[in-house]
RNA sequence: GGGCCAGUAGCUCAGCUGGAUAGAGCACCUCCCUUCUAAGGAGGCGGUCAAAGGUUCGAAUCCUUUCUGGCUCACCA
């Protein structure tokens, strides 16, 4: 039993024996002891006032002899205003630590839920390459994915990849007029830049005849219409509707393209998928479901025929879901594919969306629709919500080409870890190839470790120029402290993972193992609310303390064999949790630096 | 205008199911490598938790109002 659990339920008894009353658990309130006072754990005694009928002083006195006296865990306590600091046994502590120590997968559920998610992430669009938004996006997306896994869900990863609509044939018209054939081959560009490329001229091109059209004194909306590369963007798409074969070929071709280079973004970045869905497929979904809201009267149709969803009971506007013209638009599309989705996987208990929080609107009428129609697992629908990533200079804009690209961006964070880990590393006797994958880990590590240990739900501040921190509270930092433990453990050769149960604990090694003994609720707190900044922020926390443990006590250096072995077998737990740890953060860690 | 989210140290962020003197990192200033990796550690400087009210034994945390910023309310995706 976890030590807080084993303290709760002993507080539980000593108010029955003291004061006859049976309270239940959830009224105890237990937190850690704050540093500058003596004792592990306090018990906040205010609440349970009403029950005592004495002062707090008088309460926390008479709980904390109580517990001294029946309780086999605490050996001795203070009390501080209405605050009663408990010291458990250091023997309590040890005891503990041998049970994880004894089990490789600490921190994870031990059992299955029997549940299975699917999360998607990344969704791009396919007329451009990736940038620093959608690293975020997809760190964030496997990290969630990863966590849940560890709180035993079974987890399916999945995309839609919006390789239909107007924007890809901006980029298939521009390379027609503008590429001279071009190919990634003939010009060794990655194909996702080779198109973003072409995406961008048409953008420069339709600018120009537009102001073309306005200096002849067209209105700049009209222009906007009327530019003949515009019109012929959108003949284009209505030939690849009708499958028009010269069309669909370049298409095809131009989003094979784009898929390899993407490919490589995603192997680079550490995310892959187990199920893809493509909106050229799933673009027409969604049309029978219309039919069906009509004859539920959950829809209603215009005199025009457009079809309508009425939301003035949610308090919203009512939503479009079919032009007078019969076509349908995103939200048709987006219900379509959640309803295939449970199709495919019947046995979903939730579906998470890693989408930007400007979609928080479109996710809440999403949902709000599919639970009018009665479908029930709509419940586990859920929007992972996070905010932009601004540059100091402001918001990413590509018009002003400030948007930072993810395959230049990772590059150049790794090209960083090379030059500081030459200049300060320990890499003696190390391969050209292993040194490589180590800059590369260093780098990764560093620039995910950033996106993650915010808060999702919150916008970030990404600053290029500095790049990615290497002290403090960042990837690097962990990663340090992982290999400064594998050197020791390197060292020690074999070693035994369990402790002596009768040793007398250092302040530095108890911090260590209550830091411990948090591992399996941040892991918990994390999957709950979706967050891989719990994970980063305890870690951070565990780090921080090993370090100081680290400076402060030898270990291979220590004369007690006890206290050594101890401390070796917590130095290689710790390392398992942060290795662990990380891993939910899909952060690697090296075994030297 | 309506809705949602946010505002904590010079900067980047924790803390938010109410609890002790609001915490880290960066930056700046001191110290610590003949000692297990100094990408480290110990310490210092730095705060009216946007503002004002309210609830409470107790408020950064909950409620109300105001101010500021972001997103959104598209027959775009």
């Amino acid at each position: 039993m976890r030590v807080v659990d084993n303290i709760i339920r002993n507080v539980v008894r000593a108010i029955e024996a003291l004061y006859s009353q049976e309270l239940p658990i959830q009224q105890i309130q237990i937190q850690k002891t704050k540093k500058e006072f003596e004792g592990d754990l306090t018990l906040v005694v205010f609440p349970l006032l009403k029950v005592t009928k004495k002062s707090p002083e008088q309460s926390a006195e008479e709980i904390g002899n109580w517990l001294i006296d029946n309780a086999e865990i605490t050996d001795s306590y203070n009390v501080v205003k209405g605050f009663l600091n408990l010291s458990i046994k250091d023997e309590v502590w040890l005891a503990q630590f041998n049970v994880w120590a004894k089990n490789e997968n600490f921190g994870k559920s031990a059992s299955s839920t029997g549940k299975t998610f699917m999360v998607e992430y990344s969704s791009p669009n396919t007329n451009k390459p990736l940038h620093l938004g959608h690293l975020r996006n997809n760190f964030l997306g496997y990290s969630v994915a990863e966590i849940l896994k560890a709180n035993g869900h079974e987890v399916y990863k999945t995309q839609i990849i919006n390789d239909r609509g107007i924007h890809i044939c901006k980029s298939m018209l521009a390379w027609q007029i503008f590429g001279n054939n071009e190919t990634p081959e003939s010009t060794e560009m990655k194909g996702d830049h080779l198109i973003g490329k072409y995406y961008v001229a048409f953008d420069k091109e339709y600018k120009k005849q537009i102001a073309a059209l306005v200096k002849d004194g067209m209105d700049s909306k009209d222009a906007e219409r009327e530019a003949q590369i515009f019109k012929d963007a959108q003949a284009m798409l209505l030939k690849w509707e009708a499958r028009d074969p010269d069309v669909y070929a370049l298409w095809e071709t131009m989003n094979a393209w784009v898929y390899e280079g993407f490919e490589t973004t995603y192997k680079e970045m550490g995310v892959d998928f187990d199920k893809l869905y493509y909106e050229s497929n799933t673009y027409i979904l969604g049309k029978d479901l219309v039919e069906k809201g009509l004859a539920d009267n959950n829809f209603y149709k215009k005199e025009d025929g457009s079809v309508w969803c009425d939301l003035s009971d949610h308090k919203m506007d009512d939503k479009l879901l079919l032009r007078a013209d019969g076509t349908s638009v995103y939200m048709t599309q987006d219900l379509g594919t959640a309803i295939e989705r449970y199709k495919d996987y019947p046995n979903l208990s939730g579906l998470i969306y890693t989408v930007g929080n400007e979609q928080n609107h479109h996710f809440n009428v999403l949902f709000t629709i599919l639970n009018k129609l009665g479908y029930s697992w709509a419940e586990g629908c859920y929007h992972l919500s996070y905010g932009m990533v601004d540059l100091p200079t402001g918001r990413m804009k590509s018009r002003e080409g400030t948007v930072v690209d993810a395959d230049d961006l990772m590059k150049s964070v790794i090209e960083d870890a090379k030059k500081i880990t030459q200049e300060r590393g320990h890499l003696d006797g190390l391969s050209d190839s292993i040194k490589n994958d180590l800059y590369k880990t260093i780098g990764l590590g560093g620039l995910k470790y950033y996106l993650l240990k915010v808060d999702p739900k919150k916008g970030m501040q990404f600053n290029p120029a500095e790049s990615v921190d290497l002290n403090g509270n960042t990837g690097p930092f962990i990663q340090y402290t992982y290999a400064r433990i594998q050197s020791i453990l390197r060292k020690v050769g074999t070693f035994a993972k369990v402790a002596e149960i009768d040793l007398l604990l250092e302040p530095a090694e108890k911090t260590l193992l209550k830091d411990l003994s948090e591992f399996p609720s941040a892991i918990e707190e994390a999957g709950k609310s979706y967050s891989p900044a719990i994970i980063a922020n305890y870690t951070y926390e565990l780090v921080k303390n090993y370090n100081s443990f680290y400076q402060s006590l030898s270990i291979i250096k220590e004369e007690d064999a006890n206290k050594k072995a101890f401390r070796i077998a917590i130095s290689y737990k710790v390392g398992t949790v942060i290795k662990l740890s990380m891993k939910l953060l899909g952060v690697d860690v090296p075994d030297r630096m």
